[in-house]
DNA sequence: AAACCTTTGAAGGGC
DNA sequence: GCCCTTCAAAGGTTT
């Protein structure tokens, strides 16, 4: 049974033991997918700018890393019992980077396919499109050019670099931190890593963490 | 009501 | 070619 239906195929319900599909799922053989969904396919959102222009709001094709954290989502909610997207995706960003390549391959796959896809629907679309729909609110002065969500304060505006396309190449491996912790096991043939030391979140607020 | 938070990856502009 | 910025999802939290 799917969870949710995207492109009328790609996401299904995991089994509750099952955490990164250990065996390969039964997957139906995939349509020819529509690419419909780009327009308007969320429910609760930001909206912000999408609906003054005559013309459709075109999103963004879901990159590799997105269409993991879509499929896995529910799971790790469930299993952690956190309702907040932020901390969920801070567990799967750990999760993400301790998959193996050929784990990750097809995410990267199923992106691909997307992308094109969304550009053979969209021949003229650019991402540039929906620059500036999104508003940001800005904190302190504006003219500092800093906000909270990329540069919470300007103090070592060295160490808040994102990382750029070259170094998340995704040939390379997925670096695991030496203190870490596996969180999930089960009948995967991989384990997901929690660092200890960088704490994504109080202990307090999520003592059983270490039961995935 | 709308933006923030938080993650990684893709894209494009600037230099 | 590298760096930087923005936006894709999501939903509770904050403004």
């Amino acid at each position: 049974m799917p969870v949710e239906v995207l492109d009328a195929q790609l996401f299904y319900e995991l089994a509750q033991d099952s955490f990164f599909l250990p065996s390969p799922p039964p997957p139906p053989p995939p349509p020819p997918p529509k690419a419909t969904n780009f327009v308007f396919p969320d429910k609760k959102k930001r909206k912000t700018g999408a609906q003054d222009s005559s013309r459709p709001y075109i999103k963004k094709p879901l990159n590799a890393f997105m269409l993991f954290m879509k499929e896995q989502r529910p799971v790790v909610k469930a299993q952690f019992l956190h309702k907040d997207s932020a901390t969920v995706n801070k567990i799967m960003g750990q999760m993400w980077k301790s998959l193996s390549l050929e784990q990750q391959e097809k995410y990267y796959e199923e992106s691909e396919r997307l992308t094109v896809i969304h550009a053979s629907t969209y021949p003229g679309w650019s991402c540039r499109d929906n620059y500036g729909k999104k508003k940001k609110r800005v904190w302190r002065s504006a003219a500092t050019g800093f906000n909270n969500r990329s540069t919470p304060a300007p103090v070592l505006p060295a160490l808040v670099h994102a990382p750029s396309a070259s170094s998340c190449n995704w040939h390379e491996a997925p670096q695991v931190e030496p203190t870490s912790v596996p969180f999930m096991t089960s009948g995967a043939s991989l384990v997901a890593y929690v660092p200890l030391s960088s704490s994504p979140w109080p202990s307090s607020s999520c003592p059983t963490y270490t039961q995935l």
